[in-house]
DNA sequence: CGGTATCCCCTAAGATACTG
DNA sequence: CAGTATCTTAGGGGATACCG
C-alpha cells in the first residue's frame, strides 16, 4: 500500500501564555502541511508545469522530466489526480493512450506557484550574494579555530616537554581563551 | 561535512523538436529548485512564520515548533541563515543568548508564502472532495477486481474438476474477460 | 503502452551524548 | 543556553521484472 500520506505529525505547541503568534501556523498540521509537501515534493511542480501547456500522455511525460522513474512518475500523479489537481483519461484503445491534464484547480494552483518561481527568480541573485558571503565566513571562523586549537595544542606540548605549567607562561599569553 | 546541498539533478530532457514548451521549467535544476526545496522544506516554512511575528531565541523557536528535533533547528536556521532569510545575532552574556530574525528579503518571502497558504485554504474543501471521491472510485475498483479474480478462480476450478476445458461454457459466460 | 510488484540501497532525520 | 558529534533507523526513490 505505500501509504502516502504522513501519520499527521501535529506540532501544537501549546503554550499556555495567552500570546497568540502565529496566524496560520497552528492549522499547518492538518491540511496546509500535506498539500504544501505535495507541491514541495520533488516532481509534481515539474509534471504541473508541464501539463499547464497541454495535456500529455504517460510516455510524453516521462521522456519531458528525463531523469523520474517510471515508478515516481506513476506515484506522482496518482497523488495529484487524488488531489483533483490533474484529470486521467483513458481512451480504449490499442495500444493503450492515457492523457493527463490539470484540472482547472491545477490551474489554479499553477498560477500561485508561478509568484514564488517570479520570487525566486527575482532574488535569485541575492540569495547567491547572501550563500557567497556566509561561506566567506564561516571559513574564515573555521581557519581561526584550527588556529586556536594549533596554539592550544602547542601549548599542551610545551608544558609537558618543559615537566610544569609554571614554565609555560611565556607562551601562553599568545595563545587565545 | 553533511554537504548540504544535492548534487545538481539536471533533468534536462533536451528534445529537439522544436518546440519550446516549459518557461521555467528548464532552468529548475540550477537555482530554482534549491530555494523551492529549502523553502517547502518540513520546518523552515514554520520558523519564517514564527519569526516573521517577532526575533526569537533559539530555545524558544524550539520550543514553539514542537516536534522539530535540535539537530534539525539549527540545520534549518543555519541554512536559513545561509540564504540571508534570517539573521543571527549573538549576545555575549552568561547564559549565551543568540537571536533570530527575519532579514527583509525573508520577509518579503514570506509574503510570497502567504499566497500560497492562501491558495490552500480557500481550496481545502475541494481537495478534501477530490480525495474523498478518488477514494470511493479506487475502492470501487479494488472491490471489482476481487469480484473478477474470485470468478476467474471458480471458472479454473471448474474445469480442472470436470475435466476439460469444454465443459466450462456455461460458467465462462458469466466471467468478466 | 501504461502501469504494478519487488528488491534494495542510501540518505535524511530522530535520539542520545557531549562541549563551550 | 546554544549548539556540535555520533550512532541508528525508516522510508524515499532507483533498478528490475512482470501483467493487461
Amino acid at each position: 500500500m505505500e501509504d502516502g500520506t504522513s501519520p499527521s505529525l501535529s506540532y501544537r505547541g501549546d503554550t499556555d501564555d495567552g500570546y497568540d503568534v502565529r496566524q496560520w501556523d497552528v492549522r499547518e498540521d492538518c491540511e496546509v502541511r500535506q498539500i504544501l509537501d505535495r507541491i514541495a515534493d520533488k516532481w509534481s511542480l515539474l509534471v504541473i508545469a508541464l501539463l499547464d501547456q497541454r495535456s500529455l500522455r504517460f510516455t510524453e511525460l516521462r521522456r519531458q522530466v528525463d531523469g523520474i522513474s517510471q515508478r515516481m512518475l506513476a506515484r506522482t500523479l496518482r497523488h495529484l489526480e487524488r488531489d483533483g489537481l490533474v484529470s486521467r483519461t483513458v481512451h480504449p484503445s490499442v495500444p493503450p493512450r492515457v492523457d493527463y491534464a490539470l484540472t482547472p484547480l491545477g490551474a489554479t494552483l499553477h498560477e500561485t506557484i508561478r509568484a514564488l518561481v517570479t520570487w525566486t527568480e527575482t532574488h535569485q541573485q541575492e540569495i547567491a550574494a547572501a550563500r557567497a558571503a556566509y561561506d566567506v565566513r564561516a571559513a574564515a571562523e573555521q581557519r581561526q579555530a584550527d588556529e586556536e586549537a594549533a596554539a592550544r595544542t602547542a601549548l599542551a606540548r610545551a608544558v609537558l616537554e618543559r615537566g610544569g605549567p609554571g614554565q609555560a607562561q611565556d607562551v601562553a599569553g599568545r595563545v587565545p581563551r
